[in-house]
DNA sequence: TTGAAAACTAACCACCCCTTCAGTTTCCGT
DNA sequence: ACGGAAACTGAAGGGGTGGTTAGTTTTCAA
């Protein structure tokens, strides 16, 4: 009686596993991303370190590590938490064109009104170009993504005829994300006060004929 | 008779001073200021090392401080040398106008030629963002310093009728640091092979109705 | 209510950091 | 050639890092 019960846990947990989390975790964890992004917003990500996104918790150094198994681990969670955002507004709205370009637009403006996402990117993507950084794959991916994405709708808009003429498409796509990042950097330094959404638009509006 | 020399001695010290270097002294601390450059463009300010600074000049540690007395010091040392150039370059060719432009755009070109350049400015630009960093101060100023001539240019252009109509100096100026970071950016994650000289002057290209 | 898994902590490890300092070697003016 | 300053080293101090582990508290299903 005994011997079979055991074995038929055993059988359980073989399958089902093992037992899953508390009602409360969820939260945990999304409080631990929540300061890991502050802090990797603030220190950089080499710089910042788990103490202080502990302390800001209020766990732990070892507690955070029983929620994400290693810092770039954390990394890896906050940056794939960030994305989604931006990429399910992408995957609803997108069509390449003219349209594409307002929701680039979009995506900014919804940034700066989180100003700690400017800062993030600002500085891991810095950060990011040393080959061996855990971000370094994700950044290249990313530029590699939106560029090719902004290219498809300048292209798309050469056709239409809606692109400025002489306008060649390789360089609005870089043009349109170097403006961003580097509006950001200036906008970090805060010394002079400006309109980061509304520099990227006028950017945008010298590329292509119809009003965005 | 003694004691007037020690006397002498005193005087002298306090006028006269302390010696001086030997003659390899001032080679040293280019050596060092070298391989600090690399260090600090490879990994920043925060994660390079003294120690990789001394091992890459075949120091100790120690040694290297004996020459810089700091960390920091070391860091000021290197943004002032690498401004030295630019900096004695602009002051010779600049008065605002087409010409500052032309100037901006050999820079540019000279920064291409010794990629260190842009990897320590990247890097550095973006830790530097944080207020309690030693370089942010520097780059802050920089930015004050490099805007201000740019607008001042722009508004020059406007007054002779070569600035394109509807451009503002103000963003033009924004625009044109903005391009050269962020393009610089793109260029380190070195993913699309791209001219970054050539896209630098398209876009000034379309702020201004003169050739560059 | 009980008992086992999940959640968490304190302590520790091994490593790297900048800086200081007491000595030692190298240079060089006299 | 000598003597003292400059140049440099090795070691130690004090601090911070990510990661591991043994043990404790908390949750929750049966």
């Amino acid at each position: 009686m005994r011997a079979l019960g055991v074995l038929t846990w055993r059988i359980m947990s073989d399958t089902t596993a093992t037992r899953g989390s508390y009602a409360k975790t969820a939260d945990r964890r999304r409080d631990i991303l929540d300061a890991a992004f502050e802090v990797f917003a603030e220190s950089g990500y080499t710089n910042g370190s788990l103490r202080t996104v502990a302390d800001r918790v209020g766990l732990s150094q070892a507690g955070i590590l029983f929620h994400f198994k290693s810092k770039t681990g954390l990394l890896q969670a906050v940056l794939d938490l960030r994305d989604e955002r931006s990429r399910e507004y992408f995957a609803t709205v997108t069509s390449p064109g003219i349209e594409a370009l307002r929701g680039f637009l979009e995506v900014v403006r919804m940034n700066c009104e989180e100003p700690g996402m400017i800062e993030l990117y600002a500085i891991l993507a810095a950060e990011g170009t040393a080959e061996e950084h855990p971000a370094h794959e994700y950044f290249r991916g990313r530029y590699d993504w939106i560029g090719a994405q902004a290219r498809q709708s300048f292209i798309v808009m050469r056709e239409e005829g809606t692109l400025r003429p002489g306008v060649e498409p390789g360089h609005a796509a870089r043009s349109m994300m170097a403006i961003v990042d580097g509006l950001q950097l200036q906008w970090l330094y805060g010394r002079t006060k400006f309109d980061l959404v509304a520099d990227v638009r006028t950017h945008l509006q010298s590329l292509v004929t119809v009003a965005l």
